[in-house]
DNA sequence: TGCATTCTTTGACTTTTGTCAAAACTTAGG
DNA sequence: CCTAAGTTTTGACAAAAGTCAAAGAATGCA
């Protein structure tokens, strides 16, 4: 794990993909204002429909972020880890998450006040622009998720969700992944029950000759993946959509 | 049909949404670059993939944007009607087309330069708000089409399609819907086959008492497909999904 | 180490959705 | 007014995904 220093935090803030755009000033507000801490598994770090006043940034670990139906069952809506922030959302939302959000697994994360990063958006127009960016690449993503769930059936989506893990997507020679949370959060990821999954890989270990040992996969043969998955799809592998 | 004086483009340009955010200068020379043109049913404004050199409003009619995967199905990505623009995602995308457009009937719209709207979100900072504001809408209507996608099943998925369309939501007595466009758009739009549309708009007809003739939709008990629909769904309609 | 808890898989079955073919219905044009 | 083309519905069946229950694995903690 991670040794927390106030040097990793300030970096960790300071690199961040959308955080790094803002003011020095901004920064350096961002930097004493943030509150570094550990949640335990299943934390919850706010509902759905609650006044929102901080955000956060991932360290260490994976959060989920996700909406309850009325009669009890879950829609995952992303699932997050180090250098991902979340609930930022809810600035376009008149400051009301429009998500839950729990801690899959003990993790370290950063909270930071939403109202700097508010005012940071409205009144630099590199932010904003920096802001921009993030959500124009987060909406095609959701556009991609939902074409996924349009053109393709249960193997073929673990095949794609397979694929944006691979350490080396452009070789085509075999490689090991690591499934980088339980099968049930994966499964409800790509909008799945557990049987299905379960019984969706299995297939897909037939159809492109991987092998399975718990979370550990070994994809032989990343053409025949790639094929099998990407052909239900508008592009093929390397998508752009990770 | 509407009758295209120059007035009402300028109109329609000056009081988008999105655009009547921007500098009178650019409004000016938008106005003056514009093209205003009939398009057949069926036409192609663009292929997703092509580089992008104009946007459009929507005046009259109907366009869906789409994708099409490599073994020839089709992912509605959106449909869209007067006062609507089009092809703007491609700024966010190296300024090439993230999906195709395709004329649905007959339909009137306005050809504008996407390099003039690029220019004006990155020097004009009202602008570039306006635009993320516009962006974080299509977002949270994109998550919301995921839930549904994910919680609800065919008839329920309907029922929500037209509660959006009664010409009263708030008030709770027999609404007449008009279909916008035709059964099999609406079923593709949904994500399910026309085949399953048909079946389940049946089954939502006895469960909740509809009266369904043609495009032309009863809805008698507006409290019963609220209730069918939503319970699937995290947030009860009126939900801001629109 | 060993038990308890949680995760994962499997089996048997149901429900939902898709597929293919044909019939019924609409609609626009001639 | 009638035909031709397109849309919608229906039937019969197939495939995919969900459900419920139970058995097997894996994991963490005491």
């Amino acid at each position: 794990m991670t040794n927390l220093t106030a040097n990793t935090i300030e970096h960790s803030i300071r690199n961040n993909m959308l955080l790094k755009h803002g003011s020095p000033q901004f920064l350096d507000k961002l930097c004493e204002n943030s509150h570094t801490f550990q949640a335990p598994k299943n934390h919850m770090f706010f509902l759905r429909e609650q006044q929102a006043e901080h955000f956060y940034i991932v360290l260490h670990g994976w959060v989920k972020l996700f909406r309850e139906s009325i009669d009890g069952n879950q829609a995952i809506i992303d699932v997050l880890t180090s250098g991902h922030i979340f609930g930022e959302s809810a600035l376009f939302e008149n400051m009301i998450f429009p998500y839950s959000a729990e801690a899959v697994e003990s993790m370290q994360l950063i909270r930071l006040p939403l109202l700097s990063l508010k005012n940071e958006i409205e009144t630099n127009p590199k932010m904003s622009l920096a802001m921009l960016k993030t959500m124009s690449k987060h909406k095609s993503q959701k556009n991609m998720e939902l074409e996924h769930r349009t053109l393709q059936n249960a193997p073929q989506r673990i095949g794609c969700f397979l694929l944006k893990l691979l350490p080396k997507p452009e070789s085509k020679e075999a490689q090991d992944i690591q499934l980088p949370y339980d099968k049930t959060l994966v499964s409800s990821r790509l909008g799945m029950q557990p049987e299905t999954f379960s019984r969706a890989l299995s297939k897909l270990k037939k159809e492109v000759n991987l092998e399975v040992k718990g979370g550990t996969i070994t994809v032989t043969n990343v053409e025949k993946l790639t094929l099998f998955c990407c052909s239900a799809c508008s592009t093929i592998f390397p998508c752009g959509d990770h």
